[in-house]
DNA sequence: GTTATCTTCCAAAACGTTTCGGATAGACGA
DNA sequence: TCGTCTATCCGAAACGTTTTGGAAGATAAC
C-alpha cells in the first residue's frame, strides 16, 4: 500500500496495484489486442473496483479532443428572453451525451465580441467543434472557423452556403407557401413586418413572398414592408401603426417572427381594428405565447429540440467518421389557428 | 523561422521565436516580478502578435483546475418541458463568464443514474465545481460530493442542511403568509394540491401551510390534501377531481407549482366551477403560461435568472477565496393577479 | 577587494495519458 | 538445435503548461 502511494485514481496507481506497466493498463483499458484476456480481465475488475476514470486534461493533452463541443450563448439583456432556449440545449446536450460528448457554453462578456470570444475557445482547445446559430448573411464566425479548418455546424447559413454544415428551415419556400394561401383566401394587400438586422432568414423569408407575389402575377396585390429592430420591441409600435393606418391598409399582415405579429394583434385590438375578421395576421416560431393570445396565432412551427438533436448527430458525424460537409433544409409545418381568415371585399 | 518550428501557438514556440526559455515566456505572461519590464513588453507583445492562448489541457495538467463549472440537466422525456431553463442556463453562465469560467453540461443518458454521471464528471477533472438543482431531501449526489470535499453549491436543501452552500427560496414562509392571506379572504375549507416526489421543497411547503392553521387554531378550518406525480400530468385530473367534487369542496385549492395550478383552473371551467367566484385557485413559480390562463393565475415569482447569476457568485466565491458554507435564502414575491378573491359564505 | 543582496533568467520536473518501437519468452517448423 | 513467429508486455517519448530550485551577472554594502 505505502509502496504504492501514487496518486487517487490515476493509471500510475493501477499500474502499481496490479504490477504491470502504464501501458499496459492503459492498453488493456483500450481494449487493445496485445494484452492477454486475462490480464485484461483482471485490469477491468482493478479499474471498476476504484471507480477508475481516465483524467481528461491528460488525455486531451495527447489525443488533442477534449470531448467538448462549445456554444455561444447570447447573452441579452431584453427582456424578452428566448423561449426556446432551454429545448435547443436540452436537444443539443442530449444529442451530444449520446455519444459521449459535452456540451459546454459561454457568454460572450460585454468586452469581448463573439469573435474573441471564440478564437479564444478555438486556440486554447476547449472544445473539438462547435455549434453556431443566429447566423447573419456574412457572418464573421464562420469565415473564422472556416479558414481555421475548425469542425463546425451552424444553425442557420450565410447567404455564400457552401463548404460547411448548416441545418436550417426553409423559410424561403415557407413564405412562398403562406402568400399562395393568404391568396387564396382573398387577400390582396399586404403587409410584411421584417426585422432591420441582416440576418440571412430575413432575406429568404422577405424573398419568399417577394417571388410568390411576382409568380401570380396579379396586378391587384400589393405589398407594403416595415423592418423594425428584433429586440427593441418599443421601436415596434410606430411601424405597425403606419400599417394599420395607411390609407388603403393591408389585409393581411405577415410578420417574420411571432414576437411581431403578436404585437401587431395587440395593436389592431388597441385601434378596434378585428382579427381576423378584418385583419389576418401570421406569425413565425411558435413560441408558446402564440397559443395564449386572442385570438390565437397563426404560425409556423419547427420543432426546436429534435432539429437541435439533429445538429448534433451531424456535428458528430463530421467529427468522428471524416465525412464531408452536411447540409439539411427542413420545412416549417404551418400551424392553422385563429388569427386568419378570409379577406372582406373592401375595396 | 525553421529553425523554431514547434507548434503553432505553443509556449515553445513563442520562447524560440523570443529567443528565451518557455520558463521566462510563461513567468512573463503570467506576470511574475522576476521578469524584466522590458522582456514582458516584448514577450506581451509577440504573444499578441501571433493571438497567443494557453493551451487549456496543459493547464489542466498542472493546476488541476479546468474552469469548468458542471451541471447536470435533467433530460424529460414528458412533452411539460422546463420555462425557466434557458434562463436558468443564461443566468449561471453569464455569472461564471463574468470570472473567467464557463458552464459545461451533461444529459444524464438513461443508461447510467445521475450519480454515476456525477462521479464521471469529477473524477475525470472535468469540472472545478458543480452546481446541483432539483434537491431531494435525501439527495445521494449532495452525500457523494460533501465526503468527496468537491466544491458545489445546490440550488435548493436537502432536509438536514448543513455543512455545504445553497440557495433556495423560502417556500415554508410563503405558504404560510399565503394561509394567513386567503383567511383574511374569507377562506374557511382549503384543498392543498401538492407533489408525490419527496423533494424538499415539497415538505417546507406543505408545513409552512399546515403550521399556519395551527398557528390560527380556528377548528372551523379543515385541509384536504392530494400528492400527485409532478411530471405525469395525466395523473393529475382524478386528484383533482376528487378535490372538487368532494363533500365540501374547498373554497380555494392552493397548488405546489403552477403546472398543477393551472390544471385545476382548468378541471374546475370544464365543471362549471366560477374562478375566483367560487373557488380561488394559486399556484408557484410564475410559469409565462400563468399570465395567459383564464383568469390569470395568482402565484408566486422568483426571479430565476438573477438567482442563477447569484449561484454562480456564489459558487466562485468559495472556489476561489477558500470562503466558507454560503447558504441564502430568499423570499419570493406573490403576484395578486385574477385567480383569487373573497369567500363566499356559503356552508 | 571581498562578500552579501538583487535582478533576471533558465533547466528540469511534474501533471496523466496515449503510443511508438522494441524486448522477452515460449511455440513452432525445419 | 536453431531460427522464425507470435503473444504479451514494457520503457520512453510526447502533448503544453506551471513551478521549483537554482545560476549567473550586476549591484550594493562592508
Amino acid at each position: 500500500m505505502n509502496i504504492a502511494a501514487k496518486k487517487k485514481g490515476s493509471l500510475k496507481a493501477l499500474a502499481a496495484d496490479l504490477g504491470l506497466s502504464i501501458t499496459t493498463v492503459s492498453r488493456a483499458l483500450g481494449g487493445y489486442s496485445d494484452v492477454a484476456e486475462a490480464t485484461r480481465l483482471r485490469v477491468v475488475a482493478a479499474a471498476e473496483a476504484i471507480d477508475y476514470v481516465p483524467n481528461i486534461a491528460g488525455k486531451m493533452l495527447v489525443t488533442g479532443r477534449s470531448g467538448f463541443v462549445g456554444f455561444l450563448l447570447p447573452l441579452r439583456d431584453s427582456p424578452i428572453f428566448d423561449p426556446f432556449l432551454g429545448e435547443y440545449i436540452t436537444g443539443l446536450s442530449a444529442g451530444l451525451a449520446e455519444r459521449g460528448h459535452n456540451l459546454f457554453m459561454t457568454t460572450v462578456s460585454s468586452a469581448q465580441t463573439e469573435l474573441t470570444a471564440l478564437q479564444h475557445i478555438v486556440e486554447s482547445g476547449r472544445a473539438d467543434a462547435m455549434v453556431l446559430n443566429r447566423i447573419a448573411e456574412d457572418d464573421k464566425r464562420v469565415n473564422y472557423l472556416m479558414e481555421r479548418d475548425f469542425p463546425f455546424v451552424a444553425h442557420g447559413r450565410t447567404l455564400e452556403h457552401t463548404g460547411y454544415s448548416w441545418i436550417d428551415t426553409d423559410g424561403q419556400q415557407a413564405f412562398h407557401d403562406l402568400f399562395d394561401w393568404l391568396y387564396e383566401l382573398g387577400h390582396r394587400r399586404f403587409g410584411l413586418l421584417s426585422i432591420t438586422e441582416a440576418m440571412t432568414f430575413r432575406r429568404y423569408r422577405e424573398n419568399g413572398f417577394r417571388t410568390a407575389i411576382n409568380n401570380k402575377g396579379d396586378s391587384d396585390v400589393t405589398l407594403s414592408m416595415q423592418r423594425v429592430p428584433r429586440f427593441e420591441s418599443h421601436t415596434w409600435g410606430q411601424a405597425i401603426d403606419s400599417m394599420l393606418d395607411a390609407e388603403h391598409q393591408p389585409t393581411a399582415i405577415v410578420a417574420l417572427t411571432d414576437e411581431l405579429a403578436l404585437s401587431v394583434i395587440e395593436r389592431a385590438a388597441a385601434r378596434g381594428i378585428d382579427v381576423p375578421g378584418s385583419l389576418t395576421v401570421t406569425g413565425f416560431d411558435n413560441i408558446p405565447a402564440a397559443q395564449f393570445s386572442k385570438p390565437e396565432l397563426t404560425t409556423f412551427d419547427q420543432s426546436i429540440r429534435s432539429s437541435a438533436q439533429q445538429m448534433a448527430g451531424l456535428l458528430l458525424d463530421t467529427l468522428d467518421s471524416q465525412q464531408g460537409v452536411r447540409q439539411q433544409l427542413s420545412s416549417p409545418t404551418l400551424i392553422k389557428r385563429a388569427s386568419h381568415g378570409p379577406a372582406l371585399n373592401t375595396r
